[in-house]
DNA sequence: GAGTGGTCTAGACCACGTG
DNA sequence: ACGTGGTCTAGACCACTCC
């Protein structure tokens, strides 16, 4: 039977994406050609088609599903877990949400002209410094040693933020009351210097994969900046691609 | 004046978006909130609103314009060039566009369990190894050294391979006559071994950027397994998300 | 030929940002 | 108050896959 949640101010398309999801994830559908048809599910769901394909969509760029014209939608499970995909802003908190963050305020700082280069913000802009470290779980061994630059018109909001599973990023739109916009990533292999090699344990030089993320919010404003350097040998970065 | 360029078998969405892509690249908006309203494309292309939708959907997925409810949409224009996003096949291809492939064929080989737990491949499937090197222009530095695995399956249409700006891939889907379906990724950071100091000229233990590409067709079937390394300092991966 | 997902129309109401 | 993009309906035709 189907449970047909009906939350508020939801779009129905999210809660019929909701409802698939956690079908899959349940195992209600096997391997090959289980997903039901588009007009089964307009019927089940008692929406129109354009909701469920919205929905649909939602979960093929999430990796889940694979469709195509005329042989119908398949889940699509390769390779589980053990990944970090990484195509929306869900998905991307959904990865904060397997970890723990824990960071210590350093205190605010004005961006120079090189660093400035480098991160996408303007030279001579102020913000706030956080450095911290996150793991797979409480007291576990390190994944990423992070710097973090908070936009300096948001510092009032600093002292509430709490370390734990949300992303930073979560709380300040949360707190400060502005809407997700976009996120810009960059992704390089760099050496480690003193600093990567003592927090993650291992030798100067070795490599790390450094991702530079810069969060705007919905009036393109930047909000937070940042620099994480990950462990070469014990992070990958995944992502998938689509056609359509 | 708007041309109606009416191509054959391409979605009206494509022609549209391809129209204002054109115009965005020739400037003919600025910054700001420039582009045109939805319900003025519609008139102005003769199209529906879903079409125009449709449209604007792939230019904000390529990250080429951003949209707000209330606002209107505004072209996106932070970083132009330099980077090499990547959110959907196209993109893709395009950077591929940018650069010229050589490879050598070295012959039919098997996975090993090593290998394939690394590639996502089945243990003991068969294939045929091509190895290359990718430069920004002929006769330039290089940018990446890659090796490449091609389905056994597809033996033959390998020597029907050319080098230079269109991908493996898709000379082998318009060879073999199959669909693009999915491309998944995995990005690492490794120390560079002989084989990649020499290609890159580098210094062994360098850092590089290794991408690791798995493409299957329509059916799901892997067509081709490439592992990329890329200077480390000399590349950096860019990619954006947006919310919604 | 039957059924699938892909494209497309012509409407509608709503949440949101800006005057 | 007004216009924007976001959601949604009820239809339609088509390209493609499979039997």
């Amino acid at each position: 039977m189907v449970t047909a949640k009906a939350r508020t101010n939801e779009p129905r398309y999210a809660q019929v994406a909701a409802d698939l999801r956690a079908a899959i994830a349940a195992g209600d559908f096997g391997e090959g050609a289980q997903l039901p048809t588009e007009s089964t599910l307009c019927d089940r769901y008692g929406v129109s088609r354009f909701t469920v394909r919205e929905a649909l969509r939602r979960l093929q760029s999430e990796g889940l599903i694979r469709r195509r014209r005329g042989s119908g939608t398949v889940v699509d499970t390769i390779g589980q877990v053990l990944r970090q995909p990484l195509s929306d802003v869900a998905e991307l908190l959904q990865y904060a949400a397997g970890s723990v963050f824990n960071f210590d305020v350093l205190g605010p700082m004005v961006m120079g002209e090189a660093q400035a280069a480098l991160l996408g913000a303007a030279p001579g802009s102020r913000w706030a410094h956080l450095s911290g470290i996150r793991t797979l779980s409480p007291g576990g061994p390190p994944v990423a040693v992070t710097d973090v630059y908070i936009n300096a018109d948001l510092a009032g909001h600093i002292p509430a933020l709490q370390p734990g599973s949300q992303t930073l990023f979560e709380q300040l739109s949360a707190s400060a009351g502005f809407q997700i916009g976009r996120i810009d990533q960059d992704i390089r292999a760099i050496a480690a210097g003193s600093r990567e090699a003592a927090a993650l344990a291992i030798s100067r030089r070795a490599p790390v994969l450094q991702i530079v993320r810069v969060y705007r919010d919905a009036s393109g404003r930047i909000v937070e900046i940042s620099v994480s350097a990950h462990a070469g040998d014990r992070f990958a970065y995944s992502m998938h691609i689509d056609h359509g």
